[in-house]
DNA sequence: GTCTATAACAAGATAGAC
DNA sequence: GTCTATCTTGTTATAGAC
């Protein structure tokens, strides 16, 4: 079989997905994953032990594919500093939040340390990834010495996960880049 | 009369500003805000007209003590370098997340006019605040020229709402003031 | 103003037929 | 693997007594 037609299994986590991402982990219902995906109570619950590992699922995912977005990026050419601006002007549905930090406003998934894991998983390995950039910028001189690269990184980070909250707030995706604008501002080589 | 007991109607908008900072509007039932209050059905559906016109009550004064509280710092004495520091490294109950921010997650507060203004409303003055002490640090030659007054502020308050996340993904307050130091590092004066 | 009763509907899951 | 009951509990509100 060349072109096998998208499993049920398939369809609720591609489903789960959308929902985590636009409602979280509270406002997702089961129903609301049923209708969405085409399947019925059963497929749900022979797939799967119950929301909290459909979620799981979906969330191990969605993580996965953050990483990979973040990797093509950061890995990509030019300097450090370039690379960075690189990762903080790549496209994004600004409003729509991060899909993957948005989860750390929701209770259910920060009390559980399965949900909880890939969030923060991802989260530390993007920071550790910033940070190493940091680093190479200092030693080529891109950057001044008296930078952390560990506390810059978390700064990074946080602007962008920031952004998606102004933005939200306002009702315009302009609020995140002007934030953008301004750590890049303060990142900017002097050369 | 010099010391009044607190009213019922006080009691539920109290419970109400303390669920949706724990638990979002989503995750916050008019049965759980009951139990919280410890007052019955009838008086909260006296004194309100349901569940949004009572988080409507309590997310105004929520957004009303932000405002108060960061008006405090950022007016106190100090350099404008200074004052920005204080907002940044003042006390917070950083793992709780930011009552006014994380409502910006609820897609129901976002899709909702009315409940999204006081959050609208209280970032904007906050980035209004910031961007005054930029440009008067400009003046004063504590910033340098190049920098946006607009760009930066918005870049301290992405840091704050960001760190939340940092700190909420990771369970521990450490990521949010590792953000901090980082931003606090670029705006510092050369001096 | 506050209470209890009632209700219509959704959440989350199980049972068992097919 | 998928489907349709069925079940328990929670959500959000209304009605009407006190």
């Amino acid at each position: 079989m060349y072109s096998a037609a998208v499993s049920t299994q398939e369809r609720l986590i591609e489903s789960t997905r959308e929902l985590l991402w636009d409602r979280g982990y509270m406002g997702t219902s089961p129903k609301a994953i049923l209708e969405r995906s085409g399947a019925g109570q059963g497929s749900m619950y022979h797939h799967f032990k119950g929301k909290p590992d459909l979620a799981l699922a979906a969330i191990r995912r969605t993580a996965e594919e953050m990483r990979a977005t973040a990797q093509a990026v950061l890995s990509g050419p030019g300097t450090p500093y370039e690379r960075i601006e690189a990762y903080l002007r790549r496209e994004r549905d600004v409003l729509r939040g991060c899909p993957v930090g948005r989860l750390t406003m929701d209770p259910d998934v920060i009390a559980s340390d399965a949900l909880r894991a890939p969030v923060d998983a991802t989260i530390d390995w993007l920071r550790e990834q910033l940070a190493q950039l940091v680093e190479e910028g200092k030693e080529q001189g891109q950057f001044a010495r008296a930078l952390d690269a560990e506390e810059i990184a978390a700064t990074v980070l946080a602007t962008v996960q920031g952004g998606y909250v102004l933005a939200r707030a306002s009702g315009s995706p302009a609020a995140f880049d002007t934030a953008v604008r301004g750590l890049l501002t303060l990142l900017r080589p002097a050369s």
